[in-house]
DNA sequence: ATTTATATACTACATATGTAGTTTAAATAT
DNA sequence: ATATTTAAACTACATATGTAGTATATAAAT
């Protein structure tokens, strides 16, 4: 019986990581990912800990070339938002995006305009 | 310099006991929450111990009565999806309820039917 | 009064997560 | 060739989380 792959967790920790690796749309090194995550402050070894953890996940690929390892993301961005937004949407609306957004309009998260968008864009679909 | 207060976090486990708590509109005792989550196989002890970790958090309040402890929910239901909700928005939709609600519709999550009632709703209010 | 059931308090333990130090090997600079 | 930089691999450690066992006090049943 072949287990069911269930998809891995992406920590928020890992989730900044992947964040760059999206966005840059090419591999990069450990070093590569800290210049683009000064903001974090974390360490050398603290960003190779967080990848190799990934890379054990499944998450990323790491390639080595020449001497060092180049990571590229195995998770795909949108499928990954797809997917967290259906888990929070059956969470916490009864799995109804109806309801989430009926929420999100009562609650007044969304200027006049928003809204005006929305319904235009509905229609013109 | 007073601590800011940050919403502790409620784990999956501590939301399972949330959910029996906002259902039930009353204090309930440790076995009173066992009994509603049956299909959670959980032992007494485990319950007892998630109740005591929240009770720690702030999450609920437990009030003795006679014998046992009654607890409360100390955390509230619409805030709390409400917090969730934004939480998401702003990790993976730039903080926009829009750019959210615009991907449901292109992800196809919601039926034609829905999308009508919606724009019905948002052109009532 | 003694047994039995129940509740709380305390302890335990594996895995996950955030964060980083250290060792070792290889590349580069002088 | 030797010193220096850099990368990877390994180790570490605190806190969080899921899950539960055990000891102890107390109430209820007989």
């Amino acid at each position: 019986m072949v287990e069911l792959e269930k998809k891995p967790e992406i920590t928020d920790a890992e989730f900044e990581i992947m964040k760059v690796l999206w966005a840059k749309e090419q591999p990069l090194s450990v070093q590569d990912i800290c210049d683009e995550l000064l903001h974090k402050n974390w360490k050398y070894s603290t960003v190779a800990t967080l990848l190799g953890r990934m890379k054990k996940k499944g998450i990323v690929e790491g390639v080595k070339s020449g001497y060092a390892y180049y990571y590229t993301p195995l998770t795909d961005e949108k499928e990954y938002k797809k997917s967290q937004t259906r888990k929070l949407i059956s969470k916490l609306y009864d799995g109804s995006a109806k309801k989430l957004i009926a929420s999100l309009y009562s609650d007044n998260e969304m200027s006049a305009e928003d809204i005006a968008e929305l319904k235009n864009y509905f229609d013109l679909n």
